[in-house]
RNA sequence: GGUCCGGUAGCUCAGUUGGAUAGAGCAACAGCCUUCUAAGCUGUGGGUCAUGGGUUCGAAUCCCGUCCGGAUCACCA
């Protein structure tokens, strides 16, 4: 129990016995106390002023004599203007720390088996280039989001859908065919996605020169664009690929192998897993029936052309296509038709797509189109829609050469953090295998805490020049105080100090009892951004924690304390703060070192 | 043009049912290592919370208008 829900049930009697009447929970605003004032907690009184008539002063006192008259956690109250500022005793700070520290993972809920899932989709890759930037903000949104879902106490289901069809692929293929000579990742050495993403590229070369050349024999530039014999090309390799033929598959099969190697490679450095992956090539031809399904029940109407539309208007939206007059699906038609399967498969009581916000309309479409087809599930549709990665002069362009590619980018931070570790001499000592370890946990930290501290719902900017800080709110500082606190307890461990319960007479100093209010807040956090779908909430969360301790560090001496009653309890103290800071990076997919 | 999102220190960001004097980090400057890890700690400077109104005991927060930025409104995904 928090020291919100201590206060507020005895606050509500308080206010009752006095006044006859009952206040709502709304009525009773219990916060935290600034800094700048004494006590640990605070009654703001003046929406209470309508019970009791009285002015806040005289209703502050006269709840804050009753609750040190009944209460002796309490220790004492001071009023400053509506402001009712409660002290609680040493002994209420021990308690509930004892309480803490007897838990092992404070914070964390088992989730609950009987309970339908909740389905999580997130990554979603094209095969035709590497992961960047903005591939990695959506990875760990994903996953972060998986692990706070999870600890919160639900059940989930992480599942990936892989574009690996249309003819974005068939482009690469067309420019492998033409101008690879048998090359291979093997051959050449390089990674399969940035292979295959290579001749992506090489085929929009060859469609430029093409399109430039039909430009001067006299087309315009829209028909040079639809007649650019490449791109006829690629076209028709789609049309065989849909029609099964056996040598086009096969090599869609090889390339999109390479790719997925390469993939695997970047999934495993950023410790992304999944429980499922679906691939469009085997999905995108759901939903048709639920086309006519919907047709029939005239959800839906067709056009003279054959196509089938749905008007939207009524809701404020616009018409939305669902199948074309050739009767081929669109993008929607294969959502509609994966979300049933989906549903059919596990039941989910929520389904989150982690996908950028220029894909708003298109999920509020879905969202009211599976409501009108009838299906009350369509209300645990949620879109997570996360903001842009920007770069100082605006959004990344493949065509500037100004994407910054994920594998590239991650390189880069570990050997920044090399960089440092060498500087700063601390690993020395250590073999190399956990050096680099170490070095790759800090170099990743600082990659992952900075895109996932920003509130996933706005833009944010990432300047490669200035590159990623280690210093200051950031994921190594966070890894530097657990860092440092294990290496407190090793020494405590060698000195021989049986770990074990606080005593209850001692006495707490302020940054103490500010640990063990923070401490305190955490199973809220976990409940807070797991219910906000936010991230962000626990880095900040865990920032904060490690900003306060090192406070705590630098002001007080642990195992020169000569009190063993006051050492016992400040290095317990310092071991809850150090898992408590494992367990929240754990659930921004960070991990945490024993020494750097 | 319609819809949605955003605008907080020079820069990057916190600020969650409306609460006291709006906070961090970076950058700048000044201090603190013979003492448990200085990737740390302390201090200084830096703000008309885009803007104008409204709601009330009280607004960065809620409502309306305006300005600026972004996304979206495809027989693309």
């Amino acid at each position: 129990m928090n020291i919100e829900q201590f206060l507020e049930e005895k606050v509500r009697s308080i206010v009752k016995d006095i006044w006859g009447v009952e206040p709502d929970t709304g009525q009773l605003q219990l916060q935290q106390t600034r800094k700048d004032f004494e006590g640990d907690i605070t009654l703001v009184a003046f929406p209470l002023l309508k019970i009791s008539h009285k002015s806040p002063e005289e209703t502050c006192n006269a709840i804050g004599e009753k609750l040190v008259e009944l209460h002796p956690e309490i220790k004492g109250f001071n009023v400053i203007k509506g402001f009712l500022n409660i002290s609680l005793t040493p002994s209420y700070w021990v308690n509930t720390f004892n309480d803490v520290l007897s838990q092992k993972d404070f914070g964390f809920k088992a989730f609950n088996q009987t309970e339908d899932p909740i389905v999580i989709e997130f990554s979603s890759p094209n095969t035709n280039k590497p992961l960047h930037l903005g591939h990695i903000r959506n990875n760990l949104l994903g996953m972060s989001i998986s692990r706070i879902l999870e600890k919160s106490g639900k059940r989930v289901v992480k599942v990936n859908l892989v574009n690996d069809r249309g003819v974005h692929i068939c482009k690469s293929m067309i420019a492998w065919m033409k101008f690879g000579n048998g090359e291979t990742p093997q051959s050449s050495g390089k990674k399969g996605d940035l292979f295959v993403g290579n001749y992506y590229v090489r085929f929009d070369k060859e469609f430029k020169v093409q399109v430039e050349k039909l430009k001067a024999e006299g087309l315009s530039e829209e028909e040079a664009k639809v007649k650019a014999p490449i791109l006829l090309e690629a076209q028709e390799l789609l049309r065989k690929w849909e029609a099964k033929d056996p040598e086009t598959i096969a090599l869609w099969e090889k390339m999109n192998g390479w790719v997925y190697k390469g993939f695997d490679q970047t999934y495993s450095d950023l410790g992304i897993t999944f429980d499922k992956t679906y691939y469009e090539s085997q999905t995108y031809l759901l939903g048709k029936a639920e086309v006519a399904h919907g047709l029939s029940k005239g959800v839906f109407h067709k056009k003279d052309d054959g196509s089938v539309w749905i008007d939207l208007t009524a809701d404020g939206l616009d018409e939305k296509l669902l199948l074309r007059a050739d009767g081929t699906s669109v993008y929607i038609t294969q959502d509609i038709g994966t979300a049933i399967q989906r549903y059919n498969e596990y039941h989910f009581q929520e389904h989150i797509y982690v996908v950028g916000n220029e894909q708003e309309y298109h999920f509020q479409v879905l969202k009211l189109i599976m409501k009108k087809l009838g299906y009350n599930w369509s209300d645990a549709l949620y879109h997570l829609s996360y903001g842009m990665v920007l770069l100082p002069e605006g959004k990344m362009k493949s065509r500037e050469g100004t994407v910054v590619d994920a594998d590239d980018l991650m390189n880069e931070m570990v050997e920044t953090a090399r960089d440092m570790s060498n500087e700063l001499g601390k690993l020395d000592d250590v073999d190399t295998s956990t050096t680099n370890q170490i070095i790759r946990m800090i170099g990743l930290g600082a990659l992952k805490y900075f895109i996932l501290k920003v509130d996933p719902k706005k833009n944010m900017t990432f300047n490669p020049k200035e590159s990623i800080d280690f210093n200051g709110n950031t994921g190594p500082f966070i890894q530097y105080t657990h860092a440092r606190i294990r290496s407190v307890i090793r020494k405590a461990n060698e000195m021989g100090i049986i770990e074990g319960k606080t005593d209850n007479n001692i006495s707490p100093n302020e940054k103490e009892v500010t640990l063990i209010k923070l401490i305190g807040k955490f199973p809220e956090a976990v409940q807070n951004s797991a219910s906000e779908h936010n991230p962000a909430l626990i880095a900040n969360y865990a920032y904060e924690l490690a900003k306060e301790y090192n406070q705590f560090y630098h002001d007080y001496s642990i195992l020169k304390e000569e009190n063993a009653s006051t050492r016992l309890f400040r290095i317990n103290l310092s071991t809850v703060v150090a898992n408590t800071l494992k367990n929240a990076m754990w659930l921004l997919g960070i991990d945490v070192p024993e020494m750097m």
